[in-house]
DNA sequence: GACCAGGCACATC
DNA sequence: GATGTGCATGGT
């Protein structure tokens, strides 16, 4: 699909590196990745921020934390009820599992760790990739709502494909690198937010004529 | 005041 | 298997 690539080019050249994920810590960046579901990035700003704060973003804290306190901190980032559920979930898997080390997490087989990160509650296919890709440095594609938008919008699949098709197509067609995972997907987010949501005429889009 | 944002689980058909 | 709904804040 010679298209993908064509779309990368464009959008690297428009934007530049995107340097994500935006974050001080691999925990920090799987933390962000559960708070940022269907909610904007600024507030998820400032749920971190809070917790930076009061000094409790690590495992430990939140664990021992009631859900109400945590809740309270992350409330910005909005769904804070379900979300201070979902951090639990996540930060329970990751002392369990791991001793709460994301580095020992780093070391389990891709696959098999995508599958785990699956079962936890609160965790999707986009989230999951996220926390696999960004803080894990895995390479794997995530694919998001601006992404299925932008790739129906221009007639290579259907928005109403389930997630791992749109997966498959960027696996098995471009080369499995990091760098190139971690940028294009940064790209589309980049595209959709600061181009699309301003110009829903699509006109003088950098993808014209794709 | 509507509309949207870097989803997910659950109910219902 | 597809489709609909609740969850919630803050910016445009």
């Amino acid at each position: 699909m010679r298209k993908l690539i064509e779309i990368y080019r464009r959008l690297y050249r428009t934007f530049g590196p995107q340097h994500w994920w935006p974050g001080d810590s691999p925990f920090e960046i799987a933390i962000g990745a559960i708070l940022t579901q269907n909610t904007n990035w600024g507030n998820v700003e400032k749920a971190i921020e809070n917790l930076k704060r009061v000094k409790t973003l690590n495992a430990k804290s939140i664990q021992d934390m009631r859900a109400e306190r945590l809740a309270s901190l992350i409330k910005p980032a909005g769904y804070f009820n379900i979300k201070a559920k979902r951090l639990k979930a996540f930060i329970y898997f990751l002392l369990n599992e791991y001793h709460g080390s994301m580095k020992r997490m780093r070391d389990v087989e891709m696959r098999t760790l995508r599958t785990k990160l699956l079962e936890i509650h609160g965790i999707g296919p986009e989230t999951a990739d996220s926390i696999l890709l960004y803080a894990l440095e895995k390479p794997v594609f995530v694919i998001d709502a601006y992404t299925k938008r932008v790739l129906s919008r221009h007639g290579i699949m259907e928005h109403t494909k389930p997630y791992e098709e749109f997966q498959d197509l960027f696996h098995s067609t471009l080369k499995k690198d990091l760098r190139l995972f971690n940028e294009y997907h940064a790209l589309f987010v980049r595209l959709g937010k600061t181009y699309c949501r301003k110009n829903p005429r699509c006109e003088d889009c950098p993808l014209e004529g794709i």
